[in-house]
DNA sequence: ATTTTATGTCAGCCATATTGACATATATGC
DNA sequence: GCATATATGTCAATATGGCTGACATAAAAT
């Protein structure tokens, strides 16, 4: 199944096959934000901010600077976005224990509450394309994208909690 | 190999492979759009001009009312990037032959050499991540994202030019 | 001849990013 | 304890890339 130049032997990739797995990467991604943008601005928030409160629901207590990191903006353009989810009480800000200059971060209930209806919509749509294209398939695109990640985000976001199977 | 309770049977996906599944692709977009965002940078170009080079460069003598589908900006949104590029000749525009008031796009010998350029960044991190993968994973990237692209783009970008294999 | 379409343009607004400079509180090293 | 480094915050200016609304022009279509 599938055209056979172009599966059988990756070394034989024609340009066409390249381009159309940018393509597909672009538009796919483009898809994937649209609807959270829609809800976003019912509140008046951006993308910016739904990265804030992904990161920050991922990462219960993360600091300042590991926010930074990961989403490698600076703490100038961080400043604005958390500031607004904090005083709008979507992300709970205290004081590290061992170091009480950080600011240790959290998602509150409301925050809590609109990070899982954002990423509901996104969940449902990767969920329903893991199971229209199978098993094997949800692999292969793994595969391919950690393939893409940088070696630094490839550790930060998906080295330490190394998933629990291999050897 | 690899998580059996994850990849023997879609339906038992886990909160988690959803979550990792949308991570790998924040990352792998972010960090597939760094490298030509720095050669842009060079010519005081974004990513908007990156992706309208890429288009035309695609589709050669499109409209823009054919564009901007493809794009979903407004046309004022594109005016001010297309109006740059077609200033300083990576663009060519010229009338249409059936519809004269229709504005052909195509690349210019620089716009060529520009785009190849973008492309070619990208182009070699798509097709070492392929080539690490292996053809199969390809497949399942390919057959995930498609199911994730609405209806509109996948017919628009990747129904008309249907591939060649099947049935 | 009128209307519709394809395109362009002016003006203003917003969100998100940037850099640089500086402030404050706390931790850490000597 | 003092000096320095770190974690964070903030002010100001700037750039990019979107947006809306309004209006203009040329050409096509009816």
């Amino acid at each position: 199944m599938a055209d056979i130049k172009s599966s059988i032997n990756p070394l034989f990739l024609r340009e066409e096959d390249i381009r159309q797995g940018m393509e597909l990467l672009y538009f796919a991604y483009r898809d994937f934000t649209s609807e959270p943008d829609a809800i976003l601005s019912e509140y008046g928030f951006g993308r910016a901010h739904h990265r804030v409160i992904y990161f920050v629901g991922r990462n219960p207590g993360i600091n300042v600077s590991e926010l930074l990191a990961i989403l490698k903006i600076t703490k100038q353009s961080l400043s604005r976005v958390l500031g607004q989810l904090v005083r709008e009480e979507f992300i709970d800000q205290r004081e590290g224990t061992r170091d009480r200059r950080q600011r240790l971060l959290n998602l509150t209930e409301k925050g809590i509450t609109l990070e899982r209806r954002l990423s509901e919509s996104q969940r449902s749509r990767l969920a329903e394309a893991y199971r229209e294209a199978g098993a094997e398939a949800v692999q292969g695109y793994r595969d391919v994208l950690v393939g893409m990640i940088s070696e630094e985000d490839r550790q930060r976001v998906f080295g330490p909690k190394k998933d629990e199977s291999d050897t």
